[in-house]
DNA sequence: CAGAACATGTAACCGGTTACATGATTTT
DNA sequence: AAAATCATGTAACCGGTTACATGTTCTG
């Protein structure tokens, strides 16, 4: 079902678009929270267009297929919007981890947890220079800035705490 | 794989426990990161006793079954733990929601906003209690008080920036 | 004209969810 | 004695990943 939502999140803010550039927006922007690939997103669409929740509006070049959001596929999504069913299925392999790591004998999770946050360091850094190329919106948006946002925070809570755990783990070594 | 890992860790840190003790933190703390059911769970570790890497060493009343971790066992998670392969695969339901929450027009956007950090104020204030029961550890872990802690990090870092979003939505309204 | 990027699709497989199924022990 | 909880399992189905497969257009 979230594969469907976002695909239609996706065309109702970027416009219509093609299966290849939807692919590409779930490889960047949207792989923090959600990814998939071209061979789940090309079915999908087509159910899309069976659904009648969006429609094929220009075959283009090489094959390519725009498709555009239909009114019917607009209340789908807001409607699934407003459902907040606080379900949080989530499914994080780097939570896994964090979960884990200090399980291990402070003498290796400490170098552990200081490579992580680094790494979360790094992604922070990443992310900030991306968002200083979109100023923040001063119109009703459509545009990604704010899940940009929330993603720096996200990484920024999980950097903070990779380091606190780190001088904490260390501090009862002594 | 991670399933797998997920159920070595719990081994690890919990001592030795039955699938349905471990199914229970499947949906209790471990629930944040990775969610398993118990018809998941029960196969994977009769599968962990074929690969060696648990042993029943149990077998109490009602069919219960111990399961401990061995030697194998700790190597197969530590070494999973030492490779930081930085392949962040999340899929997080409501990660997708807030990405999405913004595109709605502004007047239905910032209500459903505020109902998210209410939701998420209220979800950090019963991990915050939770916090409370326990202390933080003086000695050498094995507990979850560190996850719990990474926990309240994440769900603030949420909460914060849907009050936020919420507030600059509504200021380009006016 | 060769290689990269564009563009869409299918099939086998694996991991996970829902539902079905069964029985033992404890609590009320 | 009934209901709740403990305890483990299986099977059908669905969603997602990896790999296979094919053809087009642009760039150097």
């Amino acid at each position: 079902m979230s594969l469907r939502i976002a695909l239609l999140g996706m065309l109702a803010a970027g416009g219509p678009s093609s299966g290849y550039d939807l692919a590409k927006q779930f490889e960047g922007s949207l792989s923090h929270v959600w990814a998939a690939r071209h061979s789940q997103i090309y079915p999908e669409l087509n159910k899309l267009e069976v659904d009648e929740l969006a429609t094929v509006t220009d075959d283009g070049a090489r094959g390519r297929k725009v498709y555009t959001i239909t009114d019917a596929g607009r209340s789908a999504l807001d409607s699934w919007l407003r459902t907040t069913e606080a379900r949080q299925r989530v499914r994080s392999e780097s939570g896994l981890r964090m979960f884990l790591l200090p399980l291990l004998p402070p003498g290796e999770a400490v170098p552990l947890l200081r490579q992580e946050a680094a790494l979360y360091a790094a992604q922070v850094a990443e992310l900030e220079a991306e968002r200083e190329r979109h100023s923040p919106p001063t119109k009703p948006g459509r545009n990604g800035w704010y899940a940009l946002d929330l993603g720096i925070r996200q990484m920024t809570a999980i950097r903070d705490w990779a380091s606190e755990t780190a001088d904490h783990l260390e501090g009862l070594g002594k």
